[in-house]
Order: C-alpha cells, then structure tokens, then sequence
DNA sequence: GCCA
DNA sequence: CAGTACG
DNA sequence: TGGCCGTTACTG
C-alpha cells in the first residue's frame, strides 16, 4: 500500500496495514519495483494519484501491468476490511513506501497529456455515480457502487476516526508521504491554446470594475435594496457614498480616525474607496504573484496568496504613486515586509521582478481555467489536470462521470456566471425577492441585499440576500424552503447549487427575467436576533471579517454568523466551550463589544 | 509572506 | 473526512 | 516559530 494522503496518523496508516496483512495481503516494501500479478494496489486517497503515477515512470498505458493493477480509495478500503470483502489470502499486495518522498525531477507522469487514467481508477467524488466503473476489468472487488455503502462508509470512517484512532498531530514522515506541488512544474511540453484562452479570460475577470462611475450610485440607490430595502436608509446611503466620492476626490482627507496602534488591523481601519490606483504599475506585478499562489495546492500557498492579497490592498489605496521603495519604507505599511518591499524596489527600477517574470508551470492557467468553475477549486482542477484534461470543453465532453452535481450545474451557465452583475440588476432581483417573501410570511419580514452591493460597489460578483423574520411562521417545511420553492415557480430561480435539504443557507442560480443572464445567488435564513451577526458576516469584506475574527479570538472571544461570543475557552486554539454570547441581533453592538469603532459597510472594503 |  | 464555498 | 476566520455551511 502506498499510503500518501495529507494528515493521515502513523497509527490509522499502521493499522490499516496490520489488518489488510492479517487478512492476508502481502506487504512489500518500496515502490519502484511494483510488479503485480494478479492483485491489487491501494491507493488511500484518490488525490494522490497522480503521484503513484510518478512514482512508477517507467510504466506506460499499454504496460500489461496496468491491467492487473487496481486502484481503490481509503474508503473503500475501510469498506473491505469492515465487510470483510477484501480479496482473498494471497491474491493481493499492498506497498508501502519507506522513502519520504519521491525525488520529483527523474520521475514523470507518463501521460501527462492526453490520456485520461485507467478504468481501474475509481474517483470517490463519483463512486456512487459509476454503477459499472470498469467492465474490462473483472477483478475482485467488494460493491461499493451503491449509494448506501458510500454512507456507511462514511460513518465507519468517522467513527474509527474519533473514538480508535485519535492521534498525534504530526504524521511520521517515513509513513505519511506529502507530496509538494514542485513535482508537477514540469517544463512545458507544448504550448496549448487553452492556455492562451485562459490567460485573456483571467485578465478579463481582474480587468476593469472599479472603474465604473461614482455617479451612477445614486440613482441605483433609489430603486435598489440597502438595508431592508427601505428608502431612508437608501437615502442615507446614497449620501454618504456622495460624501465618500467627494472625500475622495478631494484627497481622501475623509477618514475617521484610526485609533493608535491599531492601524495593522483592517476591521479598524476604514477602506475609504479611492477609485482610482496610483500603484498600479506595483500591484499589477503582485497580482500575477497572488494569482499563482491562489492556485497552488500547496497548504503555504494560500497564505501567501492571502498576503500578497492584502498588500496589494494596501498599495491600492497609498495615497502617492511609489517610484522608490524609500517612501514606503518611513511609511511601514502593515502587511508590507522586507520580501515584498524587496520585490517593490525591483518593480520600481525594472518595471518587474524575478518572481513575475519566470513564466507560470505549464498547469496553471489550466488550473486557474478549471477554477472558475463553481466547486472547483485547486485539488479537483489538478487532478483533472493531471488526467490529461485541457479546456473547459475537454470537462463538457466527459461531465457525465467527471462532475458531480454543483459543478454540472455551474457548468451549464459557465458563460453568463463568469460576468459581473450590474448594481441595479442585483436590487431588482432582490426586490422581487422582497415581494415573494413578504407575500408568503407576511409584510414584517426583512429582506436585506448583502455582499458587496451593501458595500456600495457598482457590480457584484453574485447576488446576496439575508431573510428574517421576528415570528418565523411554524411549517412543515423551513420558510427558505417554502421560498425557494415559490421563487422557482416563479422563474427567478433556474437552477440549484446547493441539492438537499436547506437548512440555512441556500446557493443557486437565478435569472431576473426570461431573457437575462444566469447569476449566482446566496440566501440566507436567519434567526431574528442573530440578525445583526448575520448582517456583519454577509456584508465582508472576507478579509475584513477575518480581520474582525482574529482579533476577537485575540480577546479571548469568537465571532461567527451567529453572535459574539465572551468567556471562549480554548486550548492551543482549540475552542473547548462555546462560551456565553453577547452580542447578536445588532450589528453595531458587535463594534461596541469588541472595542472597535463602529465602520459602516462601505467603509469595509479591506 | 507577514507578524506576534 | 476532505474539498469547496460564503462574507 | 507557529498561526493565519469560523468547533461557519454544504456536498459526497
């Protein structure tokens, strides 16, 4: 068995070993030398295919071997060993690898390119959509077809998780194989045209937006739903973004005060929008940066990306236009260190720097092509990657039994999902929202229009509404069921993301009139006095309300959707008791607990 | 990659 | 549970 | 050097 997935404890790892050699497997040890006759290959996670397939170069497609090889998931092996299914003594093999990795610059995907994996490979994500996964290949193999036994799985698996196996934090490195995305920057192999395609349409997405006019605000404003949607509270927005665009204007002199020694936090500092960029000829540059590390499966990448993120953030709204690092240097902008400014001088004499101009691995506007598809993200993008998948048309041809459901769904509306949503559709949708909601439980009803529409941004990535009612009417079934059901009815709804039963949140796509585009749409159920909660959260930004969080964590408290809350008991980070929460139902008592200037939702754009 |  | 998504 | 938001929600 070779066992590769992330996080998996020396002792699940050695005891799914023990058990498989109980029941008669033979353990051999290494992988370079597989040669299997007429058993079986365990793979744990299915995500680490792509590395059994470095790990054994030599082997190509028509290799015989291929064919008496089978490759099966951590489930299915819980499955066989709980069903007692596995195959019979003597028949089957397991590897291990001892090695802690494989050294990745000798050994290559054989196919790489074209060629999708054998039909011994069984996805986890779709085993209970292949009924007959692999017909060319009779070999022994307990039913795990039926959605039934993928559940029980489940259960078993959690189970044996919690209450047996309940482990050290820190796999073994001599069991536990994680393998690094360096593997997988190959040199390109043939410059696709898929690659082109993708890198326009990123551009296009990071293009223009925040160049729309200011002006336009107010005249949305009127027609459009801000808070409850209600046309005081319209109007009182509509003037402050006046009073912003002219703050601006003039200088950005606007700002409320930041208190002192709080500038690094952005849930304190006001996002005062600055339409235009002054550093663009520097944030462009760590844009690309940002870009590849958003699309890098590796755990650290991420937080670079999210760093890279804020500082770009920061440059955006410097005030001056940066031609020597020395100005940012007296300045020290938070989120700024010495590896960004370092890259900044290099921007500012060169025009780029090292890091941005090596060109991107062959994968990655692959990668980030497959991402823009709702529920991809980059674990499931490289492995279609690694399967031999190039274009968003390669992943329509095969959707059958490569999507799962939410994913076939985004797929059908690729083109129209990929647009931004003009202000003013997104307080039509929400209007008409509004209207079906209070026709089904009655005028008291809130219907808010959240996201960055809230945030006064003149388009939206999708369309975000919270509902709440003081006196939810007691149905049968949840009242964002009964809504969505009527909405569906009524057309506005197209299309589901989210399948089963709603409980809280529910994601799909709507259409504001027969004619118009698909778009994303999130709506959110709330209790009554987990309104102001609820509000904060869905109003963002991301950033800022990871901000906002962290800081409350800082304070011995937690802040969800759900409320504040004080008296938090946590362990190394882990939080033990929920606490006692004191604050919910209003927003700006959540700032006032946490001891943060209240920020209107226009001034929370970090 | 940044920061406490 | 891992993966993805939401702000 | 370890943590980076949420014991967030939803899917499979």
């Amino acid at each position: 068995m070779v066992i590769l997935e992330k996080g998996m404890t020396p002792t699940r790892a050695q005891i799914l070993v023990k058990q498989c050699a109980q029941r008669g497997a033979r353990i051999v040890d290494g992988i370079e030398d597989i040669t299997p006759v007429q058993g079986t290959v365990l793979v744990t996670a299915l995500t680490k295919w792509e590395a059994l397939v470095d790990a054994i170069p030599k082997w190509n497609k028509s290799d015989e071997r291929w064919g008496k090889l089978q490759i099966v998931s951590l489930d299915w092996v819980q499955h066989a060993i709980q069903h007692d299914r596995l195959p019979s003594p003597g028949t089957f093999e397991l590897f291990r690898s001892k090695t802690a990795r494989f050294a990745p610059s000798t050994l290559r995907t054989p196919f790489n390119t074209v060629e999708p994996p054998p039909a011994s490979f069984i996805p986890k994500s779709n085993s209970s959509r292949n009924s007959k996964p692999s017909p060319s290949r009779p070999s022994a193999r307990p039913a795990v077809d039926a959605k039934n036994d993928v559940k029980i799985d489940a259960k078993i698996d959690t189970k044996v998780d919690t209450k047996i196996f309940r482990a050290p934090k820190k796999p073994a490195s001599h069991e536990v194989i994680v393998l690094s995305d360096e593997s997988d920057d190959d040199k390109p192999l043939t410059a696709s045209s898929s690659a082109a395609t993708a890198a326009t349409a990123t551009a296009l997405v990071h293009g223009p937006g925040a160049a729309v006019a200011f002006g336009d605000h107010g005249s949305d404003h009127s027609d459009a739903a801000a808070s409850d949607l209600d046309d005081e509270a319209v109007h009182h927005m509509a003037a402050r973004l006046e009073a912003h665009a002219q703050a601006a204007a003039a200088g950005g002199s606007g700002k409320t005060a930041v208190p002192p020694g709080m500038s690094a936090w952005h849930c304190f500092t006001p996002s005062s929008s600055r339409p235009s960029n002054l550093n663009k000829h520097i944030t462009d540059v760590l844009e690309t940066l940002k870009t590849r590390h958003e699309h890098s499966t590796e755990e650290t990448a991420k937080f670079r990306a999210l760093q890279y993120r804020k500082a770009i953030n920061a440059l955006k709204r410097f005030p001056e236009k940066i031609v020597k690092v020395e100005q940012l240097k007296k300045k020290h902008l938070p989120g700024i260190g010495d590896k960004i400014l370092a890259k900044i001088d290099q921007i500012c004499k060169t025009g780029t720097c090292d890091a941005a101009s090596t060109s991107a691995p062959e994968w990655e506007p692959v990668v980030a092509e497959f991402m823009k598809l709702h529920g991809v993200g980059p674990t499931t993008a490289k492995h279609w990657y690694h399967q031999g998948y190039r274009t968003v048309d390669d992943l329509r041809q095969d959707r059958l039994h490569l999507l799962n459901a939410t994913q076939h769904t985004a797929l059908k509306y690729w083109g129209d999902l990929n647009e931004r949503i003009p202000r003013l559709e997104v307080g039509q949708v929400a209007k008409l929202v509004q209207v079906a909601a209070q026709l089904l439980f009655g005028p008291e009803t809130s219907v808010f229009a959240m996201g960055s529409f809230r945030r006064g941004a003149a388009d939206c990535g999708d369309i975000d509404i919270i509902l709440s009612h003081p006196k939810p009417p007691k149905m049968a079934v949840s009242p964002l069921h009964t809504l969505v059901a009527q909405l569906k009815s009524q057309g506005l709804l197209i299309d589901d993301l989210t399948a089963g039963h709603v409980h809280e949140k529910y994601m799909g796509i709507c259409r504001v009139a027969p004619t118009a585009r698909a778009r994303r749409i999130d709506l959110l159920w709330v209790p009554h006095d987990e309104l102001g909660a609820s509000l904060l959260y869905f109003t963002g930004s991301d950033v800022f309300n990871r901000s906002m969080r962290l800081y409350a964590h800082r304070k011995g408290m937690s802040l969800n959707q759900h409320g504040l809350f004080a008296n938090v008991v946590r362990v190394k980070g882990q939080k033990l008791n929920e606490g006692t929460r004191i604050a919910g139902a209003d927003e700006a008592e959540i700032f006032e607990k946490l001891g943060i200037p209240y920020l209107p939702p226009e001034e929370r754009n970090a």
